[in-house]
DNA sequence: ACTGTCTGTGCTT
DNA sequence: AAGCACAGACAGT
């Protein structure tokens, strides 16, 4: 089924409009200020938000509290974990689990036996958006249209993890990914993935595909030294566990046609338009 | 099922 | 006391 965020005026839409009012003020908004932004009364909004298990208000301060703690140190953990040292970086982060845990990412990734793991879903332009984070980064990162059965799936995957819901924490996360769900640029999420250290290559180099831009799975090959591996480029597209994140919608097939996303190609392609667009405004 | 109105509670000023 | 956020109940479409 796809997801029908083109049908009138949606509670999700409402909640994306608020979110974003919200995150542009940077606190909360008075919920009156809210409903005439969402064009509903003040009550449709607190019950959009009821929904979410979150309330507008408790939104607000999250985004606050978030921003807060962003200015007062500079570089969190988490942030300098990945994000600023590249490719290099993302490469020893992933030897370094390998020796650590003495496993195969594989069998990491199966489980995530005993690791503390924070989760949240939002409501975004292209569906709902589960994300899960360890404190060195983003972990996964699931597009879907029912909440409940990304949440399972998150759940199965990391069975062995000690999952704890947490959309306080992840709040920054969150904006991220909406953000990027809309078609415009946020700043790298730190990530805490595991792959084989080819998927490690693949995944970086799509990474450096701009907003608004694209590449094809040959170029991702070349990119990476590896001209012949156009196949196992794919693969990797396929098997990323950060949507978003990792931007597999900017890769495409060499004739321009869109090939396959894990989440829907209809995704793929509403994400490649809006970029497209936004990139065209500036 | 979704929405608006009314209403009560609790918190803050 | 007044204003606000929040949410339950009820009715209209």
């Amino acid at each position: 089924m796809a997801p029908d965020y083109r049908a009138g005026v949606s509670g999700r839409d409402r909640v994306l409009v608020c979110c974003r009012a919200m995150e542009v003020a940077g606190g909360p908004v008075a919920i009156s200020e809210l409903a005439d932004l969402a064009d509903c009364t003040p009550r449709q909004i607190q019950r959009d938000f009821q929904a979410l298990g979150i309330s507008p208000g408790a939104y607000g301060r999250a985004v606050r509290t978030d921003l807060a703690r962003v200015s007062l140190r500079r570089t969190t953990t988490i942030a300098d974990a990945l994000t600023d040292a590249g490719y290099g970086s993302v490469r020893s982060f992933y030897d370094e689990v390998g020796r650590r845990l003495g496993m195969t990412p594989s069998e990491y990734a199966a489980g995530a036996p005993g690791l503390p793991l924070l989760w949240a879903t939002t409501p975004s332009a292209i569906g709902v958006i589960v994300a899960v984070a360890s404190d060195r980064g983003l972990c996964a990162a699931r597009i879907g249209v029912d909440r409940a059965r990304l949440v399972d799936e998150i759940k199965r995957e990391f069975s062995a993890a000690d999952l704890r819901e947490d959309e306080f924490a992840m709040v920054d996360v969150l904006i991220a990914l909406r953000t990027l769900a809309v078609g415009h640029q946020a700043p790298q999420l730190p990530l805490d993935v595991n792959g084989t250290a080819f998927q490690a290559r693949v995944w970086q180099a799509i990474r450096t595909i701009p907003s608004g831009q694209t590449r094809t799975y040959t170029q991702i090959a070349d990119q990476i030294n590896r001209p012949t591996s156009i196949r196992a480029v794919a693969a990797a597209c396929a098997g990323n566990p950060v949507a978003l994140a990792v931007p597999c919608h900017r890769v495409i097939r060499t004739d321009g046609s869109l090939a396959g996303y894990a989440w829907g190609i209809e995704v793929k392609e509403q994400l490649l338009t809006a970029e497209q667009s936004t990139r065209l405004q500036e």
